[in-house]
RNA sequence: GGGCCCGUAGCUCAACGGAUAGAGUACGUGGCUUCGAACCACGUGGUCCAGGUUCGAUUCCUGGCGGGCCCA
């Protein structure tokens, strides 16, 4: 991980500089240089702390420069107005890192992280009254990419799926079952004003057992919810999406973990009684950003949905977990800041609790907006999708996007089997790679497994040369992924991989028994780009084909 | 009425406060008797408006305009 040394060796020439201590926030930031510009490698440094260090930015960066003399994988440094410092790798250094990618394609930009994280990470949890929706794969992508991404970086990390399987919807959702039951025997049945009405009821009545008949609302309750759950399940293993855990709400109520948590809340006098309810006293508490106290217990002695979701936090750091990740989606912002006041008020630190908000996914059939209504059962299901578009062209279009930006999705478009879609673009590297090699070894190029020693001279030609350097910033795209909880740079990154081999690959010819120490480099060269573009496509959960 | 998010190329989206704002798609022109043309090369085309902060603003702040969502 030629970069990781880099750093480590360009921070500790700076302690030449004592002062640079407390200013510069985003020191040690490796910027990828714009394509104008010589170099591998950006430092704005001097411009950054220039201001603390009193001196002007070119200055500091001639000043950087000389300190940074004699790094054994930098080649030279140049200086650039207004106060850049770029650094050119050497060919060997480059060479190196490809090598350590061969040997152990697993490790490599693996375990880097300085202080180790432990990290529950919960998404998804989408009530089980229905089939998962579309949008429940944006939350399901976001949340299992940035759990690989931060388990391969060496942080610990537990995935769960919370199961609302509490309070009033049980009961909604049992009548609502019912009626489709007893209208399939004949009986006069309507389903409830605000019940569920979508088909998926219809079916489930349907396969109901003979002893259903004599079933009160509850019973039909539990049973449709034990269906749609074991089909959010097999939706979750569809899209290749493991949980270590599903909670279930009811574990909260049987284990007194909601008693408890309101006895703790009272014993931190977070609580007080009101017109008959309990309320959560946050407003203006000690790291509450939330506007209004909220009612924890209503009058009739019911808890809100609020309680439950309180103890099943204060359960997370119960479990010796210092971080909690939750994702979101945007219809549940206002969530956020009453459970990090809740969280503050059970004497955590509220910047602990990660809230990602992810935007809604807006559905499109070409240019026709399709309405969506969970209540009058009208929406595209996530298996819908991944059977029509595959998992993978899926994953990868969620993946490429900021949680934050509101995300169309055409179906019609990610319907055309072939197309458009750039999954497409990074899995034909895998599999050209894979086809490459055969050919290598039919040619008598290279045997089958043997281990490939590229020698930097043979590397050295402008094409080479740029994958090698984008092979060496894997692992800095997996810090940034870390920092901004999204895989969407790396998704990013593995076009930009992509994009520069099939460069390479239409100007060089890789196989020629002319040149056989020329083609081992090259073949070493593919099989770089093959393994990083397995690894990353493997932490975006989208699958790499020997051949298309 | 209050709050959260967004506004970048015809369309879908990128860009720790950094250098000449990038991809895909669409459109135009070229490229397969040689390792996979699901590919490549070249071209057209863009930061919603007005202020502010600073060496530097797509990014941060204020105020508009427009869209989505939540709450009342």
């Amino acid at each position: 991980m030629i970069l990781t040394s880099l750093r480590r060796s360009l921070l500790d020439k700076l302690k030449a500089f004592p002062k640079l201590k407390e200013t510069a926030p985003n020191l040690g930031m490796l910027a990828f240089p714009p394509k104008h510009i010589l170099g591998d490698v950006s430092l704005n440094w001097p411009m950054a702390c220039a201001k603390a260090m009193g001196t002007a930015p070119l200055d500091l960066a001639h000043e950087m420069a000389k300190a940074f003399s004699g790094i054994v994988e930098v080649e030279n440094i140049t200086v650039t107005p207004p106060g850049f410092v770029n650094l050119k790798l050497r060919d060997s250094a480059l060479c190196a890192n490809l090598m350590a990618i061969n040997l152990a394609p697993t490790k490599y930009g693996a375990g880097t992280a300085a202080v180790k994280r432990s990290v529950l990470i919960e998404f998804v949890s989408a009530n089980p009254t229905g089939p998962l929706h579309l949008a429940s794969g944006r939350g399901a992508t976001l949340g299992d990419s940035v759990a690989r991404i931060l388990r391969r970086l060496g942080h610990k990390v537990h995935c769960e799926y919370y199961v609302n399987d509490g309070g009033g919807r049980v009961r909604l959702l049992g009548q609502s079952l019912q009626a489709r039951y007893d209208e399939l025997h004949g009986k006069p049945s309507q389903v409830p004003e605000d019940g569920y009405r979508g088909d998926y009821l219809k079916d489930i009545a349907a396969a109901l057992p003979p002893e259903a008949a004599s079933w009160g609302p509850e019973e039909f309750g539990r049973h449709a919810m034990a269906v749609n759950l074991d089909s959010h399940k097999a939706d979750m293993t569809s899209f290749g999406v493991d949980f270590d855990r599903w909670f279930h709400e009811s574990e909260l109520y049987d284990s007194k973990a909601v008693e408890q948590t309101l006895a703790d809340l009272k014993a931190r006098g977070m609580v007080y009684d009101k017109e008959g309810a309990v309320w959560l006293g946050t407003t203006g508490a000690a790291g509450s950003e939330d506007d209004k106290d909220r009612v924890l217990v209503k009058g009739d002695g019911n808890p809100t949905y609020f309680l439950p979701d309180i103890a099943y936090h204060r359960d997370k750091y119960g479990r010796g977990f210092t971080e909690v990740i939750d994702i979101l989606g945007a219809d549940h912002h206002g969530y956020v800041p009453r459970m990090k006041a809740a969280v503050a008020a059970l004497g955590h630190d509220p910047a602990t609790c990660h809230m990602i908000i992810h935007q809604l996914v807006h559905l499109f059939r070409g240019t026709t907006p399709v309405k969506m209504s969970k209540r009058a059962g009208e929406f595209v299901t996530l298996r819908e999708v991944m059977e029509e578009v595959g998992t993978d062209a899926c994953r990868f279009f969620f993946a490429q996007r900021t949680a934050d930006a509101h995300l169309n999705f055409d179906l019609d478009l990610a319907k055309k089997k072939s197309s458009e879609n750039p999954v497409f673009y990074c899995q034909y590297v895998h599999a050209r790679v894979c086809s490459i090699f055969k050919e290598g070894i039919k040619a008598g190029v290279i045997h089958a497994g043997e281990r490939l020693h590229p020698t930097p001279e043979l590397l050295a030609e402008r094409d080479e040369r740029a994958i090698l350097i984008t092979l060496a910033w894997f692992p800095e795209f997996l810090k940034v992924s870390e920092r901004d909880l999204s895989p969407h740079q790396l998704a990013a990154y593995l076009l930009e991989l992509a994009g520069l081999f099939h460069a390479f690959y239409e100007e060089h010819r890789v196989v020629d028994t002319a040149e056989p120490r020329l083609s081992q480099a090259r073949l070493a060269l593919c099989e770089g780009v093959k393994n990083v573009m397995a690894e990353g496509l493997g932490l975006l959960g989208v699958s790499t084909p020997q051949e298309m």
